[in-house]
DNA sequence: TTGTAGGCGTTATCAA
DNA sequence: TTGATAACGCCTACAA
């Protein structure tokens, strides 16, 4: 069936050795025989079995890629942007669709391990799982403590929750409320918040914060309901923000001259659909390429130089809603 | 290193045989001697390589996916269902954004093939490669001819054209212009085209196609100048849709009044964060589960009862934009 | 410069 | 009911 190395050294009359050889560019080889090699490879349409190379060299240039969702627009670019930058180093991209479920985490976390990756990169809602402190296994979490050792990697959460409330308040606004998505206290986008407090509070402004489980539009509603006088809204993610312009728009509420909003990520998807929403943008693809680069400096073993936290800058997008 | 199988049999005191028959349930096995075997797993924290498992039973369980980039949300929520629904299969997904460039299209596949997939599942915008014409690889397509003999799979591009046209039609149209990405004359998407000139002659107006290639916002810079006169578009992605709205906006251009504009693909994204657009919605995750059915047998073998092309129902959603 | 032999971790065959 | 052995396709000492 598929032709294996000794086929093509059958082909070539050599041995597999010599075909290895010319496959790999190893050792001595005489330029005739690397032609004759080639010239054989061509001919019964040979390419190499990775599956078999990996068992030998135990290495399998694969990383397990786990998040939410690819459906949501901020993990489907930070996802393109892992695959094509891994791509490039030679490593390929197990997908894993975690939903932010715990169970669903540890058994990918279980199939990885048995497909024997080289790494993993993970980020997701839910709290740390102890899973993550496996020994040999590279790790690298994304806004998120996974465990001990683990690197993470981060944009700037307190600068983006900063410049996202200090705006706000430029701006004339004196009830300013956050709302956030399920929050994980130790993951480092709770620091949006933070910086939402404390910049209220340097502004003699009382913080509030709603927290959005699995329906945002009844926490929105219930916002409104119950502060008819806000005038600034900090939603902790665009989708929310969206959220929050179609309940004020039902509400005949106009934004930005009633209410001003900021949401947060700035993909390119909400940059095309939703171009007036002001918002902070990660940089989502250093995000993607810093986690893949630490994950292949462990990888590679080279511990020494890795940084235990990266924080990335975060840029303020001030469109139209403010 | 990590334990193999014979070290689970030293600790439990049998033979490698004994405990690969425990592992997969085969043949004859003594209550005790399985208990022992799974004592000694979970002592020496054992977990089968799935690698060299692969290279004896030639099958991977792996299967590669190609499409332009998860960025996009429609493809993110295509692939984020694929691969759920792969994964509930015991499949595993290996991740391929190829940008719709047809080089990277190309190396991909060698690469998939390499690694020993079981099958793949690409969509993309360009034209069919002969590439995918491989002996022994199960392949089928989404909205796109790949080769004669893979199956595709498509949602009814010819219905959405119609109702989206139709729509428009209704709702008093008289210059409705069609804009499209760039089309390949040989994938069904093309048919939403088709389908609206049906329509257009139908009712006694001129079908005008714009079509964009990289840039959406030059192009439809352009229609507007050219057609001041247009009151009905229809674009055949959510994202130029949005393109449209941006510029009319600008121009001063009251939608739904002056314009009516719909859309196509209706993702969970384009919902939330631009609910007045309306739309045709693709079933997307009925595309997806329906790709992996018919990817599996495949796999499988199952030759016979394998559709040839199979084409799932669209809905329309008459938001605010019509 | 090239070939032979053994091993990567697993599974299946066959014998015990 | 269990164990020894060979094989999956490739790679690397070591020998020639």
């Amino acid at each position: 069936m598929k032709p294996k190395i000794s086929d093509v050294a059958k082909v070539a009359g050599v041995s597999p050795t010599t075909v290895s050889r010319v496959l790999n560019n190893r050792g001595y080889i005489g330029k005739e025989t690397r032609e004759k090699v080639h010239e054989a490879m061509e001919k019964i349409n040979y390419y190499p079995n990775d599956i078999a190379r990996s068992l030998y060299i135990k290495k399998t240039f694969l990383i397990g890629v786990i998040f939410p969702t690819t459906s949501n627009p901020f993990y489907g670019q930070l996802i393109f942007h892992l695959e094509n930058y891994a791509n490039s180093l030679g490593y390929k991209v197990l997908l894993c669709n975690s939903q932010g479920r715990e169970d669903k985490e540890k058994s990918y976390l279980q199939m990885l391990q048995r497909n024997q990756v080289d790494g993993v990169i993970a980020g997701a809602h839910n709290r740390g799982i102890e899973e993550y402190d496996i020994p040999n296994l590279p790790v690298v979490g994304f806004d998120r403590y996974l465990s001990k050792n683990t690197p993470v990697v981060s944009s700037d959460n307190y600068e983006g929750g900063r410049l996202a409330s200090q705006l706000l308040i430029d701006k004339g606004c004196k009830n300013i409320i956050h709302i956030n998505g399920p929050i994980d206290l130790e993951t480092p986008a709770n620091l949006r918040r933070e910086a939402y407090e404390k910049v209220m509070r340097d502004n003699q402004l009382t913080p509030i914060t709603y927290e959005t489980t699995r329906d945002n539009e009844e926490v929105i509603k219930r916002l409104f309901d119950d502060h008819p006088e806000v005038d600034g809204i900090f939603a902790s993610d665009d989708l929310i923000a969206a959220n929050v312009m179609r309940e004020a728009r039902k509400r005949n509420i106009s934004i930005p001259n009633d209410l001003k909003l900021i949401g947060y990520d700035g993909t390119q998807t909400t940059r095309i659909l939703l171009p007036e929403l002001s918002t902070i943008e990660q940089p989502i693809k250093d995000i993607a390429e810093k986690c893949v680069d630490i994950l292949i400096k462990q990888i590679d073993g080279e511990r020494e130089d890795i940084q235990q936290h990266t924080i990335l800058p975060v840029r303020l997008i001030d469109a139209e809603t403010t």
